[in-house]
DNA sequence: GCCATTTTGTTTCCTAGTCAACAAAAATTG
DNA sequence: CAATTTTTGTTGACTAGGAAACAAAATGGC
């Protein structure tokens, strides 16, 4: 096999293995809510003005989505939902006390995970730390021009 | 953010974006079978002996969704099952010469793919190359430990 | 200022995938 | 061997998300 092709298995392969895992924990301690969900909130809590369309962008998914999630997330009072004077079109979001609740216990379901896998992440020396990093980067930009000569609209966040 | 945490997010976003860049081609070119679908072809046209079970582990999904799938697929002549003497339980799957078709036209794309990224893979040793697969292996392997440890079964192919 | 275009968010219809319950076959236990 | 347990695959009810059509507001060109 290729390496580039390799790689983006050996890659994607770890992905689903980290999320399928990771997701038990997660059912339990943030049961009645969804992954995504979960994340959105996260989302919120970190930007300052979300809406329906830049959570849409960050998470590539459409905004008839996201609209449904934070439907129905309002309606579990996780978030809130708030405009702007002089502009009656876009429609922000905050977290409520219950949504910072829920951020709270992702995050720290977050840290418990950095703690069992520190180990691998230890081994790694800065330079190939900052190698991979600057790959993922780099990889990333490359993409960002191929969508932007392809005259698709994305933004990614 | 901690270096552990940053890399998962970089990547995830990086997939996030190379899944949503390439499915515009693959919807152009596969018209008429899912991303899915079109994954699994691939898994039988490499695999010998298919069957639900291995799908389903090998892609981290239910039985059930995996035996829709291909439900769909025979009703598409893009696969057909067979068994094995002795063994009235286990349904094996293959490629019909359509559905080499179809993974031909697949491979096809990955070769596109490949090409059009070509010029950052180039950018990388061989011993950044070897570091990082030999890091997700370790990874991998970790995470199955945890799996274990955990009770869940999972035999990730 | 006015009209066309774009942006933002919502709703309806549809599909892919999960979960739970199940049946049939195989494997295990005694 | 018989009885229990596990494995394999399927089905039906349900949900998350995508596509398309839409309304309302904002923006841009003139």
């Amino acid at each position: 096999m290729e390496r580039q092709e390799q790689l983006i298995a050996v890659v994607r392969d770890l992905f689903n293995k980290l999320a399928w895992l990771n997701k038990f924990k997660m059912e339990d301690s943030l049961k009645g809510h969804t992954p995504s969900e979960v994340h959105a909130i996260e989302y919120i809590g970190k930007h300052a003005d979300s809406n329906v369309t830049k959570l849409a962008e960050s998470f590539y998914m459409t905004r008839s989505a996201i609209s449904k999630m934070t439907k129905k997330l309002l309606e579990k009072e996780l978030i809130e939902s708030y405009q702007k004077d002089g502009n009656k079109k876009e429609i922000y979001f905050r977290l409520t006390e219950q949504g910072n609740a829920v951020n709270q216990i992702h995050e720290d379901l977050h840290e418990e995970f950095r703690k069992r896998d520190q180990a691998v992440f230890e081994q790694i020396t800065k330079e190939q730390f900052d190698g991979m990093i600057s790959l993922m980067e780099r990889y990333s930009r490359h993409l960002d021009a191929e969508i932007k000569q392809q005259g698709i609209d994305a933004k990614s966040e």
